[in-house]
RNA sequence: GGGAGUUUAGCUCAGCUGGUUCAGAGCAUCUGCCUUACAAGCAGAGGGUCGGCGGUUCGAUCCCGUCAACUCCCACCA
């Protein structure tokens, strides 16, 4: 069969990964005679499309998991998606609203339905998306947080933390995002820096200005004027002298006059500001802890979605920024603005809506976490559970230690719905469904009255119309996969949990790493996962993080249709090291195309070469033996190396290793030592200018050419797998052919490999040094003690393209000298020499090495050297120095000679 | 304000328990090559006081201190 000029990216991938599908080898079941090896996908959300850092999660998964499969590991990755309660919601609204439909015109149920439907439309692109990079994903098992085995899990879960107390309801000041209309938690609110201005604002002392008064003040400093209308005192420092005679008194609150008392509290820095601070209880928290200290008087001025209140007085309805404007305008022309100052303050914006949030004062459903906490933290710290790299372990550590209570009810409709039901007085219940709830409440509140309460038939319960925090259902994610909740006990949950790998992005340690730990432990008693790689972010080459708004997110599908999806993953893993965050570059897709031209090159040349045996050649009288015997030492040696890069999930250079075992030993050298030679016309036959190698030499090529290919194809799957079937037939596939395990390398044979390579490159270096075209004709003369070079000489002639090499015991005259370690190389050339830039050559190295033995010297003989250092450092400096004075002596010949 | 991290060739990074035949790789640069797979290539080369200063040590890119620059996380100072 002709081969095509380059490798077909395009077909190969829809074919092989179809095949892998048919033949199932991505799926798994429960094996008790094989050790499993499991990862849970990170559940994108299902309003994702795949973008860098899915490309990057998802191909180090899938490295993990192929290699995992083809060192014999039941291997099972676990596909699905997040429900992403607050994301998917604003999609659907969004949605609603372009076809004129608004939220607040539809039912709970009818936009359920919509939503719903919306899912199904859209919903899991993202896993298509994942099958085109070639994850290796178990699709049987995929898994969606509101899966109904999954939603009732979640609901339960809910019932259980609350039956144990660890799950309560209260009124408390939250995170508000007044886009999303909804409660956050700490976690989903970003602080940025934000650019504004404080003002400085008097409010007047009694008498009140509509009493006469007006004349006196007291002056605050504040960023939220428009949040004045809110205050219910000011406060100040007790100690602070300027203030004292104002304590129990009272100002009025500019515009609307409203009297509030003046309260000390050494809260309040004297140095900031005018150190009179004003305290709006319902829109800060501090001031709300303020506020319950004094009992002041909580007036909630803002809205749900922070337009002004009723409360407020003024500028009712409209939007909390257009009033500051406004209310700036308004003090300053009533003379209540003293001066306005730049500043700079921390403002929390919502994750997913990106508007400022507001603190709010209302009921929530909390997680009490103290408790779940502590086996969570202790098995990191302990090492039960591993974190690579182990700076986060710190992170996690400081989190855990100061952690907080957990807001885990959102005011929307996606999700999973608060299981609470609620009677007219308010009174609740927790419970799976109404006709339980009844039950319950029944218990909980007897009729106390034949009269007011007629049984409870006639008691109207109705259930919270929240819904649960996202990563609520996210966490129970490594068990309920396995219906290790809704099925306790079965077959999948004993045999894979806990799992081994988790693979994500540092930024939800908190979210979604700590609380699953937290889960593990509380429900399984057991950890969910041994260790955790956290990636680096994704950035462009500028070192800005991806984002839609900055347009530098590419497009992965159009790079995976131009480059193939083996050249995009490995574009994306060689420009990411381990730990550190990674500057995606076009130019590293094109590298792996390259790379993959570079393997389709190889295979084209070994495929063209005609298979005879050759006598003298499987004997090891010939050299390719030796070649064969280098090349089986330096994949032993490889081997070695990437089984500790993987342990420490190095797996960046870890590619690079394979990368230039590939290019560089087996296709710069060993292909071209192996090489036949060109068939000499004279000699050729019928046969023509076939070029034939010996089947010993051949079959052993091929074997080294599969291995290499193994050793990818968890990095590059599709273009190994390709390969693997067109260097011969073969009935098996390479997705699951199990590696062989390395042995440890001969060090002779790899160190005589290395001296022909070294002697290759330094003849050619003098060579180029001395204007010796790679035409020219050369003849070399070894001058050197033993026989290691016995073997090797055709190699080193055809690689130095000489026309003839020689053994000589006495230098060669008018010849360029090249000192290789101790032996020393003449070349003869027609191409007149430039003997003194030779000399200068010489010179230079004779200088390096003196100084060099100088060095060594001195260390010998210092006396505290020789007799704190290890015996062997000693030994090793000993044998440097012998090495460079017999060098020295040989560049000295040399350079006599050219006297 | 607290904590963590980074600083090595023009760029992106290795350098895993201190020992100059280890200061390295890949890109980029320069030189020479259309040599029987590959110009998406081949053969070579140049380039770094290992952020500054001090200390420990026989010896420091590696350990300690300090200063500087950058990055990230956490935190209720209006």
């Amino acid at each position: 069969m002709e081969l095509s000029r380059n490798f077909e990216h395009v077909d190969a991938e829809k074919k092989w990964y179809q095949h892998w599908l048919d033949k199932g080898y991505f799926h798994s079941e429960p094996d008790s005679t094989k050790e499993p090896y499991t990862i849970v996908i990170p559940p994108p959300n299902v309003t994702g499309v795949l973008h860098m850092g899915h490309c990057l999660n998802n191909t180090i998964q899938d490295i993990l998991a192929r290699r995992a499969r083809m060192m014999g590991k039941n291997t099972c990755w676990v596909p699905g998606t997040d429900h992403a309660s607050i994301a998917t919601e604003a999609k659907v609204v969004q949605m609603l609203r372009e076809q004129g439909i608004a939220k607040s015109s539809l039912s709970r149920e009818e936009f359920l339905k919509y939503a719903w439907e919306w899912k199904d439309k859209y919903g899991g692109i993202i896993l298509q998306q994942l099958k085109k990079l070639g994850c290796s994903l178990d699709w049987e098992r995929t898994s969606f947080t509101m899966d109904p085995h999954y939603y009732d899990t979640v609901i339960n879960i809910f019932i259980d933390l609350y039956k144990k107390g660890k799950i309560y309801r209260g009124k408390r000041m939250i995170n508000w995002d007044p886009r999303a209309k909804t409660a956050l938690s700490d976690e989903e609110v970003i602080r940025k820096e934000v650019n504004g201005k404080l003002y400085f604002i008097r409010y007047s002392l009694p008498p009140s200005p509509s009493e006469g008064g007006g004349d006196e003040f007291i002056t605050i400093a504040t960023v939220r004027p428009e949040t004045i209308l809110g205050d219910t005192a000011i406060a100040v420092n007790p100690k602070d002298e300027r203030y004292k005679h104002l304590h129990g008194k009272f100002a009025y609150v500019p515009l609307i006059e409203r009297r509030i008392p003046i309260i000390a509290d050494e809260y309040v820095d004297m140095e900031f500001g005018t150190g009179a601070l004003k305290v709006t209880p319902a829109h800060d928290k501090n001031d709300y802890q303020l506020g319950e200290k004094h009992g002041l008087e909580v007036i909630d001025t803002f809205n749900e979605d922070g337009t002004m209140s009723e409360a407020a007085q003024l500028y009712i309805g409209e939007d909390r920024f257009a009033v500051r404007k406004k209310i700036v305008t308004e003090l300053e022309s009533k003379g209540h603005l003293v001066k306005t100052e730049d500043y700079t303050s921390q403002v929390g914006f919502s994750e997913r809506t990106d508007v400022p949030i507001e603190d709010r004062l209302s009921m929530q459903w909390w997680v009490s976490m103290k408790k779940l906490s502590t086996p969570a933290l202790q098995a990191v710290i302990d090492e039960e559970i591993k974190f690579y790299p182990v700076k986060f372990r710190n992170l996690y550590r400081n989190w855990m230690e100061n952690i907080r209570d957990w807001c885990i009810s959102r005011q929307l409709w996606w999700g999973h719905r608060i299981p609470a039901w609620y009677d007219r007085e308010g009174n609740f219940v927790v419970a799976k469904n109404e006709a339980e709830a009844k039950a319950l409440y029944d218990k909980q509140w007897p009729p106390p009255n034949p009269l007011q309460r007629r049984g409870s038939d006639d008691v109207k319960l109705t259930q919270d119309e929240d819904v649960m925090d996202t990563w609520f259902s996210s966490w129970l994610w490594p068990i309920e996969v396995f219906k290790g909740f809704s099925e306790p006990g079965n077959k999948d949950i004993n045999y894979y949990y806990p799992t081994n790998t988790l693979v994500t992005a540092p930024e939800i340690i908190f979210f979604w790493v700590a609380r699953m730990i937290m889960a593990g432990f509380e429900y399984k008693k057991e950890k969910p996962f041994s260790e955790v790689y956290f990636t680096g972010i994704v950035r462009d080459k500028q070192g800005r993080k991806m984002s839609k708004q900055l347009g530098n997110s590419p497009d992965l599908l159009a790079l995976i249709d131009k480059y193939g999806a083996d050249s995009v993953r490995f574009g994306i893993m060689i420009a990411s090291p381990a730990g550190n965050d990674l500057l995606w570059d076009d130019a590293s897709n094109e590298q792996g195309l390259f790379f993959t031209n570079k393997i389709w090159n190889a295979l084209k040349l070994v495929r063209m070469w005609a298979v005879r045996t050759v006598p003298g050649y499987s004997d090891g009288r010939r050299d390719p033996n030796f070649v064969v015997d280098w090349f089986e030492q330096r994949l032993n040696e490889v081997k070695l190396e990437l089984e500790a890069q993987f342990k420490e999930f190095r797996l960046s250079e870890a590619l690079k290793t394979i990368y230039s075992l590939i290019w560089d030993d087996f296709c710069s050298w060993y292909l071209e030592w192996i090489k036949p030679p060109l068939a000499d016309p004279r000699t050729a036959s019928g046969s023509g200018s076939e070029q034939v190698i010996d089947s010993f030499v051949y079959k052993r090529t091929l074997e080294f050419f599969e291995e290499l290919m193994q050793l990818l194809h968890p990095f590059m799957p599709f273009v190994t797998e390709e390969i693997y079937h067109l260097l011969q037939q073969r009935e098996d596939d390479i997705v699951v052919k199990q590696y062989t395990a390395a042995t440890t390398p001969d060090a002779q044979i790899l160190s005589h490999g290395s001296l022909l390579k070294e002697v290759i490159t330094a003849i050619r270096d003098a060579r180029n040094k001395n204007h010796v075209k790679p035409r020219d004709p050369i003849l070399v003369h070894i001058q050197s003690t033993g026989n290691k070079y016995d073997k090797i000489t055709s190699i080193l002639q055809k690689q130095v393209n000489a026309e003839a090499v020689f053994f000589t015991e006495t230098a060669i005259p008018n010849s360029i000298t090249v000192v290789v370690q101790k032996d020393k190389f003449y070349i003869e050339t027609t191409t007149p020499l430039d003997t003194a830039s030779q000399k200068e050559q010489l010179l230079k190295e004779l200088d390096y090495l003196k100084g060099f033995l100088v060095s060594v010297e001195k260390k010998l003989s210092n006396e505290k050297f020789v007799k704190n250092a290890k015996a062997e450092v000693i030994e090793a400096e000993r044998k440097k120095k012998s090495d460079a004075e017999e060098k020295i002596k040989i560049i000295e010949e040399s350079l006599k000679m050219k006297d």
